[in-house]
DNA sequence: CATGGACGCTCCGGCAGGGGGAGAGTCAAG
DNA sequence: CTTGACTCTCCCCCTGCCGGAGCGTCCATG
């Protein structure tokens, strides 16, 4: 038997507050085992108990209500546990962001003034293969992977040897809008259309070029000073920024050893011409 | 120099979205170097990137805006730092909750069908050492030990050997509003009146009892039960709950050797008389 | 020197996941 | 029947932004 609990009573019991379980009732997580339609006052079970402990706990882990609502609501245990699992994840993944922060932080905080040099050069137009897509920044690494695994094969089965170390293509609104297009290369000399992979041809440009060294969560600090000489020596950055991978974790484990050229298209002028993300 | 870039400049170089940046702006955490006062447009200097991108690092480690600030605004390196590491300490403090979270969790969802064993018992009212506040519930863990360390040092000073084993009592607001009135004592022969410390004498009250056994992160699912079983019982919840550490973290290193005996104040009806918290 | 189009401004509204409080209705004990 | 605790709905507030409307600015070009 389950006795009819006042929602004052039930909030007591499951440690959840009177304002929290209305706002359940409302969005379906926690349906009151009645309610007057009278009064409206809402009535919960002893049944409820263990729902209400497992709700606090999923909420505890930080997952979406939403994402608590679809757990409720699937019965078979697998897939239940699938869908914790898969926020499980998330967090691990959460986590790794957080201590790579900290680290990109203490680096940041070291005074390192190293001066970055910069070379100015006009890169000409260049054919290569390529996977192009629109992408969500925060999705942005495991596209890349996927890409450049299909890449890799593409051109194995297609008995092609890259020229080059491999590339990309990041549009500005990549950045500053957590979505755009990317262009992900390598160099070949006859580029085969298989699968997502496309001829592509690099449009020539006028580049600042410049070097980071190291891993990528402190990509932004060069991203900062290439910025900073362009726009001090009168430049205009123009188009998406180009990256070479010339050592990256294909090359080396050691992320301190890698090395990608970042190199943003310039329009030079000394009267201010504006930037386009075109 | 630091040459004046306009928003969208400066979000392509910082990774920042304009959005953003009016945000910060108005937030106070990043004030651009000039405002036009006629239009309104604001420039930003390049000496002000790489302030930009301590703000980026530190918003990634979840700090809030209100602290980033503080941070920025702090000259001294030591304070600043100091400010960092206390963020990084609730960082980890949060992650400790998570852990816990998950264990309990997967406690949660194997089917553990025990009945819980409930004693209803008439305790007498008792004089006690105290100490009283009213605290939030985050906090409750970290005062409940300072508060546990002042009450053991002031008995040992005044030459008192407790008479049994420690206890809280519980405002059911503490749960349910997130902050209430939180008592914890230990009972001796002449309690002393020193520091923080009181003699409280607990009123006498009728009590639901059952022992929680294991670590405290599932005694939520003790509560659940033991609320069931009154609810079930025709008794009404009536005051603050009690907690006997039986043994504790002082007794056992093993959590899962803890005992915690849960008392809630009941009150007999078989016609539904109304629970209160005060 | 006018014009067009990219860029910038402010203001309004919305998201999750609730909290605070007003004003009114309900419930049960005495 | 009164009284006081309890509950209801509604609305606004919070953080840290994003999206869009409507309108003003800037500057390279014609």
């Amino acid at each position: 038997m389950s006795s009819a609990l006042s929602i004052g009573d039930f909030s007591r019991i499951t440690h959840l507050s009177v304002k929290t379980l209305r706002h359940y009732h409302e969005a379906g997580l926690l349906q009151p085992d009645q309610v007057d339609p009278q009064s409206g006052y809402r009535y919960y079970a002893t049944a409820q108990i263990p729902t209400a402990q497992v709700i606090r706990r999923l909420r505890d882990l930080g997952m979406p209500v939403r994402e608590v609502g679809e757990v409720l609501a699937t019965t078979d245990p697998d897939a239940r546990g699938a869908l914790i699992t898969a926020h499980l994840h998330r967090l691990e993944s959460e986590l790794a962001h957080t201590r790579e922060a900290v680290a990109s932080l203490r680096r940041l905080l070291e005074p390192s003034t190293e001066e970055i040099e910069v070379e100015l050069r006009d890169e000409p137009a260049r054919d290569v293969a390529a996977i192009c897509a629109a992408v969500d920044l925060r999705d942005v690494l495991v596209w890349y992977g996927d890409a450049m695994t299909e890449l890799n094969a593409v051109l194995a089965a297609a008995r092609q040897t890259p020229t080059g170390p491999p590339g990309g293509l990041y549009d500005n609104e990549l950045f500053t809008e957590d979505h755009g297009d990317v262009v992900v290369y390598l160099p070949v000399s006859a580029p085969p259309a298989v699968g997502r992979v496309r001829p592509f041809s690099i449009p020539k440009a006028e580049l600042a070029v410049t070097v980071h060294q190291g891993p990528h969560d402190d990509i932004d600090v060069t991203y900062g000073a290439l910025g900073r000489y362009v726009t001090e020596h009168a430049l205009a950055i123009f188009g998406p920024v180009h990256e070479t991978y010339l050592v990256g974790p294909r090359d080396n484990d050691d992320s301190k050893a890698w090395r990608t050229e970042i190199g943003w298209p310039i329009f030079r002028t000394g009267t201010g011409q504006r930037a386009s993300t075109s």
